[in-house]
Formats: C-alpha cells, structure tokens, sequence
DNA sequence: ACGGATCCATACCTGGATCCTG
DNA sequence: CAGGATCCAGGTATGGATCCGT
C-alpha cells in the first residue's frame, strides 16, 4: 500500500487533512508498515519516515525536497497536549566549506524551508502506540521571518567564512541556531580556520528554535481597532 | 579468530604459504567465515574477502593497498588445473576526469600493480567447497612488464584526455584492457567529451589480460646456451 | 529547558571479482 | 573465447529527527 506522489499541493494537503486524528497504530497499520516500534525512543526518524510514506514523498535521503515536484519540504514536529512544539527542528547540515560567497537567497536552509508543510505529532509521554497526528499547517516565511532567519544566517555565514566555527554555540541566534549534527561527538568534517587552512571539525546543523516553531503553527489572533479579543467574563 | 596484520613482507609471504592446498570449506570453518555459499556463483567476491580474512588483510573497501605498510595488493586468481588463469583481473576503476595531465609513474593502476600478492584459486567447475588455494607468488613488474602496462596506458590516457572515450573496446591494449566497471549498462559517471564539457559515459575499469597474468604465475624455465630443456624421451 | 550529543534507515559508493551470450 | 555485463558485501554519507544530563 504506497501511494503515488501528489499531484498537486492542493491534494497534498487534502491528503494531510486526512491524516489529523488518527493514532501512529492505526496509521502503520493501514500503511502496512509494521508495528510501531516499542523503542520508539531510540527509533528517532521514525514518525517522520512513516507519514513521508503516507504522504507519498519521494523516499529516501536525496538533498531535494520531499515533494520535489511541488517544491514542498515535509516535518513532523512533535507538539505538547496544547500544541507547542517539544522540541527545536532540524532543518539541514551546514556546508561550512560553502558558507563563503553564498547569498542568503541561494542558500540551502532558505531552499528548504521556502515552503514547508508542518505536520503535528502528539509527542505526551507514555502513549507510544496511540499518539495521534495533528492538523497540518503549509507555511512560507512571511517577510518578517525570512529577515529573522537571514540576519542569523549572516551571522553564522560571516564567522564561518572567517573560520570562527568553534565560536558558534547554541545561544547563538534568535530564531536560527546551530548546533553538532553527527552520529557522536568524535565524528569529524573539514571547515576553514582562521588562516584560511583546512581543519577538522564537529559536523553541525542548522535548528529553528522552538519559539520560532510555535509561533508558526499557533498564528497570532486577529487584532481588532479595539484591541485584542478578550473572552466574555461570566 | 580473526588474524592480526603481518608484521612484514616475510610474515605475509609465510602465512600465505600455509593456505597451499586447503580448500575453501576448511578455510571458511577455521575462520569461522561461515560455510561456503552454495550459490558461489553469484557471490562473486566471497573468495577474495575471505583470503583478505585469512592473511589479516586491513579490511573494508578502502583506496589504499589490501597490507598499507607493506604497500602489497592482495589479488586472488582463478585458475584452471595446469594453473593457468581462467579469466582476466580487475585492477582499479578508471578515473576518467583525471587521466589528463597524470603520467604513469603516478598513476592508479600503477600504484596497485607495484607489488602484488597473487593467490591461485583452483576454479575448475563443480567442485564449489573443494576447490583448494595455490601457491602465493609476489610480483613486482619487471622493467618489461611495466613498459608493456606503460605503453598501453598512455594509450588510453591520450584517448581519454581527449574526449574518445566512447572508442575504447576491450580490444584495445596488449597486456592492459578497459572494460566495463559496473553494477549494470545503465550506470553513469563523468568524463570529458572532445570539446572539453562534461558528459556521462559508463564507468569503466583497467583490466589484466589473462595472458600477461598466465606469464606471472608461470616463469618462463630456465634457458640454457644449448637452448630450452627438452625431457628425456625415454 | 535546552544545549550538546546521539540514534536509526537507507541510498550510494567502492572494492572484491566472475558471469555469460553470441 | 572473451568482450561486454553484471553480482555482492560492507563502509560511508545523508536524511529522518529526538534524547538526556546539567
């Protein structure tokens, strides 16, 4: 049971539609897919790999974006009981070697989140099997956005390209961080050192910020002339 | 009972005398490598990884030489009852993008070919787990030898620089073929087309012709002043 | 709470070679 | 017979993310 890819992001997002509610059981099931795993906590890509399945993304590890076609990037995102994001999200390696000379325009974490399609998973501890998927969100960076991420990556671009790596921690960043992106801590990638030579360094990745992310999937509420909306007092 | 590295040339030469004359199925049981597959046929590597096992050989698939501090290649060669090889040998992949500006002195194959370690492996047909290892023989190209690999390599090397790929058969070369190298006729790597651009080509692989290997594994005998040796007619 | 560290699946690549028609 | 085609194992890289100690 694979389905096709979508024709369109309209059936995209019907077909995402169809998904909100229904639990990680029902939907492996359906998928033929296995059970889910009782470890999930060590399967980490899991629920990410099981709704690209359900969605019909183009499988597999290549660098384009999931839905290729509709230029469509696909996250799970596991959410609390009111729908806050748990944890940060990973959106790609840094190619430090690369961060000299690129514009934000062309660069790879603007690619992939040009357009993204937020898919919520209840993440409550303890309920592994009957966790349920949420309602999806399509989202583009709105101007405002898209200048909180370029002024972070034109941080992290400038102290790259200077061979300031090792400078760059988590706390770096208001809606963009960087942080290691490896299998363990004694893996290594090649970046520039200060001279401009080649050294060895922990590989890293590209995160938006928690903050960032709820904010993305709970949009503000609509302001009036007189203010915001406060619910009637009985 | 996995053996360390040999220490030098003689450990390895030693150790590889020691494997004269057992079979595969006792080879296979004393390294606990498992039985000898049935379908031996299609698992076209199993005989040289398990003698790379046998004699310690630095593992895995590595660019470097099979005994890195020795600089030895360790190559197994299926023979037929006299000794004489059944088919050509795979040297290395060719490197097409880089065959212009390199002499042979520097090149791959040279590289793999300056000292060698072959090991004749009985291949008469039928007799899967029976078939017994031979003799080893080191080999380092005599100066002969090695202009004959020269020859036919700047051959290529030329053809190649200039964008003739596609002309190269397995016809051409005296002692050193290109063939394919490749999971099918489908794959495709880079290579220069006449005018200098890129184009996909199938990737391809040097290759021994099985006469030159018959000459190393069978000295040519002794001459005498009287001429060659005849046996006695009795 | 979150910064640093890590876990799993799978595609891809390389190195081990021999297969198999015409 | 041998030129063209192919087969398998294992390591590495990439993409899916979440884990977990302080």
């Amino acid at each position: 049971v694979i389905p096709r890819p979508p024709a369109d992001q309209a059936e995209l997002l019907e077909r995402a539609e169809t998904l909100a509610g229904r639990s990680l059981g029902e939907l492996a099931a359906a998928l033929d897919a296995g059970p889910v795993p009782a470890d999930l906590h060590r399967k980490k890509g899991w629920i990410g790999r099981l709704v690209e399945l359900a969605l019909g993304a183009s499988a597999g590890n290549r660098p384009q974006p999931d839905f290729e076609s509709l230029g469509v990037e696909l996250k799970t995102i596991p959410v609390d009981a009111r729908g806050v994001p748990r944890e940060s999200t990973f959106v790609t390696t840094v190619a430090l070697l690369e961060m000299g000379g690129v514009r934000w325009e062309d660069s790879a974490p603007r690619k992939k989140l040009a357009r993204v399609l937020w898919i919520p998973v209840d993440a409550r501890p303890s309920r592994d099997g009957q966790r349920r998927i949420g309602r999806p969100t399509v989202w583009t960076p709105s101007p405002t956005e898209d200048a909180a991420l370029r002024d972070d990556w034109e941080d992290f671009a400038e102290l790259i390209a200077n061979g300031w790596v090792e400078l760059i921690t988590a706390h770096r960043g208001r809606v963009l961080q960087i942080r290691p992106k490896a299998a363990n801590a004694r893996e290594r990638t090649w970046t520039t050192d200060p001279e401009g030579g080649l050294v060895e360094t922990l590989p890293r990745g590209f995160y938006l910020r928690r903050s960032f992310t709820a904010a993305i999937l709970r949009p503000p509420p609509p302001t009036t002339p007189l203010g915001p909306v406060r619910p009637p007092s009985r």
